[in-house]
DNA sequence: CGATTTTTTGAATCATATCAACGTACGTGG
DNA sequence: CCACGTACGTTGATATGATTCAAAAAATCG
């Protein structure tokens, strides 16, 4: 399963020696989980992050009425976890779960630090990822204010069109923001616009 | 204009010597810009960050329709840029400009750049404010699917209150993604249940 | 195959936007 | 320092996009 990382990370151009690619692999734990399954939940302190080898997982709120917001995918090459969780270590308010049967490796907390202190140029890498997320999340604020559902969900077949396949609907509607109703309609009247 | 700065460093708890302070204030340039000013336009590139020490910028986007949408308020103690075009180089989307007279100390990418070398502590002090202002983002995207204007105000008066009372209503309104006149009506009818 | 989940559709409703008008506050030049 | 003009905030009437609830149709899973 390590092969995907180091596939991952010779495709993102990161020259680790073999000797630092060994460290790394001993502070990682494989696990496989399967659709539905839990890596987070609301009130738990997130204590690592996860790298998806395979499968794709997910991060979301459920508001007082019971609907979801899904805040990020983390399909294959992905990394995910609840920062805000890990960093101030204060209960989660959000979910994390499988949306498909999943391959992941997970690195925890003291691992982290451990790794980024020994590899300085893995603690370069981590945090140009962040600066990516960060200009994503902009992004979608401006998204969210300035576009109409329409916009933003070809925005999103055109940004994740592998992603729009394998996801069921309802889970882009979350992500968009809208409700699959309002999602289905949205590909209806799109669909005859195309004829 | 630069103990500002000095200030704002010793609360965040960041030691750095005489010697450290001096280098990096070389590499500062002190600026004062009128209300309505201009840092940044929307085809510009990006090539450097602010340091607000007195006043107020925004960081904004305007849409087809000639709406605007704040994304980023900065008041003093805030860096503010378009990260995504400082970092890619590309031309941005956004504008830069000063809600109020203002003034700030510019540092450009090179100065950055030198200044992490040199002083790697700043450079954990960045990131630790580029971590923080993912969290708020990620906040921010989930106020916006789960939360009502009228929550998302209260949330926003909460978080920010000295913001909410030296910003014009209609920039308040702008930054939650929601018209002038509404945000008139959700205050009105706020005032309402209070009595 | 049946059972469950997902997607679609319709009708009613709700939150917010839009447009237009009016009053108010504000800062700017004489 | 006042008067004027512009920007800002409020209000009303109406429009619109998206939600809600209910139910049927379609797809998927075991």
């Amino acid at each position: 399963m390590k092969e995907a990382l180091c596939k991952y990370l010779r495709e993102k151009k990161l020259d680790l020696t073999e000797d630092q690619m060994i460290f790394w692999f001993s502070l990682l734990t494989e696990r496989k989980i399967k659709r539905g399954e839990f890596l987070l939940r609301e009130g738990e302190v997130e204590k690592r992050g996860s790298f998806v080898v395979k499968g794709c997982l997910r991060l979301y709120s459920i508001d007082e009425k019971g609907r979801d917001h899904i805040i990020q995918f983390a399909p294959e090459n992905w990394w995910i976890r609840d920062m805000e969780s890990y960093a101030i270590g204060t209960p989660s308010n959000y979910f994390i779960d499988a949306v498909e049967d999943s391959e992941i490796l997970l690195m925890d907390k003291t691992a982290e630090e451990k790794l980024m202190k020994k590899i300085p140029s893995l603690a370069l890498f981590f945090q140009n990822l962040l600066f990516r997320r960060q200009i994503a999340s902009q992004k979608r604020i401006n998204a969210t204010m300035s576009a109409t559902a329409d916009e933003r969900y070809l925005d999103f077949i055109k940004t994740y069109p592998s992603l729009a396949m394998r996801l069921p609907q309802h889970m882009i509607a979350s992500y968009l923001g809208i409700t699959p109703e309002s999602l289905s309609r949205v590909r209806k009247s799109i669909s005859k616009k195309k004829n």
